[in-house]
DNA sequence: CGTTTCTTTGAATCCGGTCAAGGTCCGTGG
DNA sequence: CCACGGACCTTGACCGGATTCAAAGAAACG
C-alpha cells in the first residue's frame, strides 16, 4: 500500500542493488548510520525525501527533554515534506538506510517528470495528514495496551513476511506512543503472555492471533 | 492569521450581515444549531466548508464511546477537506452557525475564481497538518495543565480582544485535549487561583499574565 | 421560579510513571 | 569458542497524576 508501484523518477528500489539507480536521474542518494540526522528542526525545507533503504524516525524535543516522535518511515516512503519554509522536526536515521535527496525548486524543471513528482508529494502529503489524525486518536484516547497492540499492527500491515523487524527501540515507540520505555516493556509481555504475539530477541515478531489483537486496538 | 485577508469567493464574511453575500457567487450558505451535524465520519467528502459565522467541532467516536475532538473551526476557517474520498471525522456546529458549503468538483468551472481556490485549499491542508502535529505534541508529552494552558493561549490567540469566549462546553475541551472534565475544571481553577486567567462565568474568560502562562505551555 | 443541564469539588481508586535492580543481547577481543 | 563489557530491555516496588464515583453548586432555559 505505501511502498510499491510509485511510476515516477522518485521510485529508486534498493533492488536494484547499484549505487546509482539506473533509473533514478533525479536526486542524490545518501548513506546514513543509526542516530545520523537527515535534517534538523527550523532548518530551512527545501528538500524531499525518499527511503530507498532503511528506516527513520521524525521527532520534536520539548525544552526539558520531553521528545514526541511524529511518525516511522520505511522503504518507500516519502518524508521531509512541510507545509512552511522550515522542518517542523527533527529526521534521523534509525538503522544503515539510503536516502534519496531531491530539491523541491528543480522539480519544476523536469516537465511531466517533475509533475508526476508533484502529484506525488501531493499524495505523500495527503497520506502524512491521514496517518497523523490516527495518530491522535492513539494518543488521546487509547490505553497503553492498546497503544501497543496498534502498533504491532501497524508495523506487521507493512511487512508482507510472516516475521516482522523492529527497526527501532523501546525509547522509540515509547516516544512514538507517548508512554515510557518501561510501559511498553509490560505491555509487550503482557501481550506475549496472552498468546497473541510472539517475539524472537527484542525486534523481531510475529503475529500469533490477529484476530485477537485487532480486538483490542479500539477503534 | 486565520480569518481574514482571503480574497477569494470563499471570503463571505458575516459583517456584511445579507443573508446572501454579494461576493460570494459559488456555493450555498447554510445555517445550523449547536449540536447539529454538518456531516458524518464515512461519508463522501466532495464538499468543502467554511465557517462564515460560529465555530464548529471534528470529532471521531471510537465504538465503546470515547471521543476525540480533531480540531475546533472558527470565523474564516476552511475545513471537511480530506485527502481521500471519505470523510475521517465528523463536524458539528459548536453555536448557532452559518456554513458557506461549496462542492469541490464545481470549482474547476470557475476559472481564476477556481484556480484560487485550489490554491486556498492547499494552504488550508497544510495548515491543518501543521495544526494537527501541533496537537499531537500536546497529547503525547505535555501534562494535564500545559494542556490546559496551551488551549487557552491558542483560543486567545485568535480572538483580537481582551475577553475571549469559549464557543465549546468543558466536554469539548476534554476530548480535544484527552482529559476528563473533572481534570479540566480542576485546571481551570488551579489557573485562575495562580492568577494567570480569569474566568467571568463559565464561557468568558482573559489572560492576565501571558508570560506566566506561555511559561506553562513547554514547546 | 423551578427544572434541567453543565460545572465544580471531594474522596477513593487505578493506570502508568518513577526509581532501582537485575537480566539479556550482542559485539569485541582474548 | 568463550569471556567480557556495555547498551538495551525487563521486572519489581512504590508513587503520583489523572480518572472514577458521588454529590453539591451554578448557570441556562422555559
Amino acid at each position: 500500500m505505501y511502498s510499491q508501484g510509485f511510476a515516477s523518477p522518485l521510485s529508486a528500489r534498493p533492488a536494484t542493488g547499484a549505487a546509482v539507480d539506473p533509473f533514478q536521474p533525479i536526486g542524490v542518494r545518501m548513506a546514513f548510520e543509526p542516530g545520523d540526522e537527515i535534517f534538523a528542526q527550523d532548518e530551512a525545507s527545501d528538500l524531499v525525501y525518499r527511503v530507498v533503504r532503511g528506516a527513520v524516525r521524525t521527532s520534536r524535543l520539548l525544552s526539558d527533554g520531553r521528545r514526541q516522535i511524529g511518525d516511522f518511515y520505511y522503504e518507500g516512503d516519502i518524508f521531509g515534506l512541510e507545509p512552511g519554509p522550515l522542518h517542523r522536526f527533527t529526521a534521523e536515521a534509525l538503522i544503515d538506510s539510503d536516502i534519496l535527496v531531491v530539491k523541491r525548486a528543480t522539480l519544476k524543471r523536469y516537465g511531466d517528470e517533475g509533475l508526476a513528482l508533484e502529484r506525488l508529494i501531493w499524495a505523500a502529503t495527503a497520506r502524512e495528514l491521514v496517518r497523523t489524525q490516527e495518530h491522535l486518536l492513539l494518543l488521546g484516547r487509547k490505553t497503553a495496551c492498546e497503544k501497543v497492540a496498534s502498533f504491532l499492527l501497524d508495523l506487521a500491515d507493512r511487512g508482507r513476511g510472516e516475521l516482522t523487524v523492529l527497526p527501532m527501540g523501546r525509547q522509540d515507540m515509547a516516544d512514538y506512543l507517548g508512554l515510557t520505555i518501561e510501559t511498553v516493556s509490560r505491555m509487550l509481555t503482557q501481550l506475549q503472555a496472552e498468546g497473541l504475539v510472539e517475539f524472537f530477541g527484542n525486534r523481531r515478531f510475529h503475529i500469533r492471533r490477529q484476530a485477537g489483537l485487532a480486538r483490542l486496538v479500539a477503534c
